[in-house]
DNA sequence: AACTCGGGGCA
DNA sequence: TGCCCAGAGTT
């Protein structure tokens, strides 16, 4: 895959979506960072379910603190891994009041020391609240970006250095949303579609698997 | 590197 | 019924 290959694939999916976005619903980086710390093995739509509830009755850290860890727990536990991520909450907004004022921290280190927030996590928040040029790996990304050749690599943490090394960076910036889109609704793991793919001529997979 | 958390959605 | 889902912490 080279470079002119890749702008391309970025400029296709650009034209098909131009102002992307993440499926979690949210306001502002702090219930951002509260949806993305709920949604670890979780779909986007039963994390929304739960969300609109509680920033509704805590849309502040100070106010989830004082909601309390007990009623964190019963508002979300309609999702998975639940009683572990009511605990991650209450520690994160203890951490944003004690040691960031209130505020979410702007930069991986800092926010990769709260409490249930892992690199991923962190780098969904940079990228997606802070528009800074950061790639979260996560499953689909790994898949697609191995399937189509964009950013081969072992582990997520090879994939996601060469993302943001080969692509353009007019594009860094939205192809978190793009990669997760792709390869949730056409790239997906056991069917893809690829026969509805905007990038199929482009795509090594799809060259390999005829 | 393996293990655990975990209810909902879907085949 | 079985398998997967926008992972992270612990051992």
């Amino acid at each position: 895959m080279n470079s002119s290959k890749r702008h391309e694939i970025f400029s296709r999916l650009q034209a098909a979506n131009p102002h992307p976005s993440t499926e979690l619903e949210f306001d502002g980086a702090f219930q951002l960072l509260i949806a993305v710390l709920l949604s670890a093995q979780t779909t986007d739509v039963a994390v929304n379910k739960v969300t609109k509830v509680l920033y509704a009755l805590a849309p502040t850290p100070q106010a989830m603190l004082e909601l309390g860890e007990e009623k964190v727990r019963d508002t979300i536990k309609t999702i998975g891994l639940y009683r572990t991520k009511a605990a991650h909450v209450i520690a994160t907004c203890e951490a944003l009041l004690n040691t960031f004022g209130g505020e979410v921290p702007q930069t991986r280190a800092e926010l990769e020391s709260l409490p249930g927030v892992g690199r991923k996590t962190a780098n969904v928040v940079l990228n997606t609240a802070f528009r800074q040029p950061a790639m979260a790996v996560d499953t689909h990304i790994f898949r697609v970006s191995n399937r189509t050749g964009i950013a081969k690599g072992k582990n997520v943490r090879e994939v996601e250095d060469k993302l943001v090394k080969y692509i353009p960076k007019e594009f860094l910036l939205d192809a978190h949303h793009w990669l997760i889109l792709h390869g949730r609704y056409t790239c997906k793991a056991l069917k893809p579609q690829c026969s509805n793919c905007l990038i199929e001529d482009l795509c090594e997979y799809k060259a390999k698997a005829l």
